[in-house]
DNA sequence: CTGAAAGCGCTAACAA
DNA sequence: TTGTTAGCGCTTTCAG
């Protein structure tokens, strides 16, 4: 037996066992809620646990049993409240469970993503959650490669085999251009999010299909791109009401491009909804704060995040199951922004 | 020897010493950049780690080297881009370190905050960044008792001895109330924050300087109790406008708060600024984002998240070196919810 | 149901 | 400068 003198200050199952008379094989079992341990045991250990103050050390736990009780979370950064709405689901979701969080965020090691992701693995998390990742390919690779836990949030490439849980953005978005063209707009601008992304692409499909349906005609000029950012959104807001017969509504693909539109309007002495309707994606927290408050697709985000946690921590536990894929609806949010057109 | 077989999926420091033809040892040394290794063995040690892609374990390191290179960043919630912000600078600050960032949200197991606090250290993180942590003493007391690396940002318990990092509260109310003052107004309302914490007192006592020092008379029923959210800054300017001479001008403890207000005072049908002058403290994203924008007190909450990660770092690095208190300057941003008042 | 023994992957004296 | 030897604290067979 090693370990005799060193009473250092957090006690460990060696410590318990002295204390509760056992061997800390039977520490250990009874701690990590092995079944078969004889109750009188089991309330011993427990009892001595209790009175030394014991705390599993998680380090020792993980190397020994290949478990962490890590989950990673990478997220593009912190500076967006949609990212916190889905942050706060994920963090919900987990602390029910045992499990803790890293946070990784992307901007970090930016060009060597395999490497970026084998380092992840290696940090010892059980599984990872993924927001809204871009040119994630490598990264996913990497990962499905070595069947990893993972799960995509509102983000599904083309080839990807994995878990997703996302927004029913084509949905969301046809919705919204169908709620503009039935208040009598036929200009309908739209500003785009961030090319490469699927709620991007999804998100005009629905806006196009909507259109199309009602037999409006696309015009291109009428689709700027933005980036889901707020200058974004103002920049392309800028260019469509630049255009000569500008649109009499905008359907922004995010809130943040909503508000960044928002601005522009009014830069341009224009009122909302009076002079031109304005509808956004998210139902992030400030679109209702502001004013006027958005009209918008809400997305479950916070729900998202705790579906995805939820699902992941169901994969670490059962890794044969097959990848599950789930589509939480928008709805509709309806508030100041929109009203019918001038003419 | 051990290990013979089990040709893992991830390669371990043995693979790599087997590839160099070094020992183990010189590898770990190697990586851990120790610097007495002589120069082509390193390149040897280098170029098969490399080949094989080796990626170290953390837990494995953590455990026999007592260094997790992780920090502990513990937060109130993550609704709020208040948060976000500071949790940004500190991102920034740990991504340009080794360090890793575990996220514990404070809305977890209430109540048994000492527990907690110990799970925490036992956690593994090499320190730990405690954001505006309410009823933090159980906290505090049982991570100074044990001397564990931390540092505490916007808030300072009475009797803490550890290091602290915040704005300057008082001096940016005083400012701010300075300027309602220096625009004319005479009544000028305060919504508070969460009592109990010191950036609450800070700024009211900073309020009540700038009045006394202007000769006006400090009115008990012009501060209105808020709670550093947008609810409570609507409830209390509610209480406000309620008033019989209610105030032309409302200062809010935190933007949040203003941004309630605002609502509040839209509701009543006034304008602002014309009606009523508005101003923050914080300078949040939306600050600047909605209509009109909010004159408000700049706080470099991403500053002082970045600092505060710096002075943990140094402060896990360097032990001894006595506890470190920064206060960064705030900054009165004048934008468009003031104007001098009506009469 | 419980104890003994063997590591998980790595760091850190201690020699050589 | 490099190899050898012990563990870090815990989980997990494998025997009783």
């Amino acid at each position: 037996m090693h370990r005799e003198a060193k009473r250092s200050l957090t006690p460990t199952i060696y410590d318990v066992a002295r204390e509760a008379g056992v061997s800390y094989s039977t520490v250990s079992r009874t701690l990590s809620g092995y079944e078969f341990v004889k109750p009188s045991t089991r309330e011993k250990v427990l009892r001595a646990a209790e009175k030394l103050g014991y705390v599993p050390n998680h380090q020792a736990r993980s190397l020994a049993g290949g478990r962490s009780h890590l989950i990673g979370v990478l997220v593009p950064g912190l500076n967006n409240s949609y990212i916190g709405e889905i942050l706060r689901g994920i963090d919900e979701a987990l602390a029910e469970s045992e499990y803790n969080l890293l946070l990784y965020t992307t901007h970090r090691r930016q060009g060597k993503e395999s490497h970026y992701a084998a380092t992840i693995m290696n940090s010892g998390v059980d599984g990872l959650l993924l927001v809204v990742p871009l040119m994630a390919t490598p990264y996913l690779d990497t990962l499905h490669e070595r069947d990893f836990p993972c799960v995509v949030i509102d983000q599904s490439e083309e080839t990807q085999k994995g878990a997703v849980v996302s927004g029913t953005n084509w949905q969301g978005a046809f919705e919204a251009t169908e709620y503009l063209i039935g208040l009598g707009h036929c200009r309908i601008g739209f500003i785009s999010g961030l090319a490469g992304l699927t709620s991007t692409t999804e998100r005009l499909a629905g806006y196009s299909a909507a259109l199309a349906q009602h037999g409006l005609a696309l015009d291109e000029r009428l689709i700027a791109e933005g980036s889901f950012l707020q200058e974004g959104g103002y920049t392309a807001a800028q260019q469509l009401l630049a255009l000569p017969d500008r649109p009499t509504a905008i359907f922004a693909a995010n809130d943040l491009s909503a508000l960044g539109a928002m601005e522009a309007v009014r830069e341009h002495g224009l009122r909302i909804p009076k002079d031109i309707s304005l509808v956004g994606f998210d139902d992030i927290p400030q679109a209702s704060l502001g004013y006027p408050k958005l009209t918008t697709v809400r997305q479950p985000l916070s729900e998202m995040g705790r579906e995805a946690a939820n699902i992941l921590l169901e994969e670490i536990a059962h890794p044969e199951q097959p990848r599950r894929r789930v589509t939480l609806p928008t709805k509709l949010i309806i508030r100041d922004s929109c009203c019918p057109p001038a003419g």
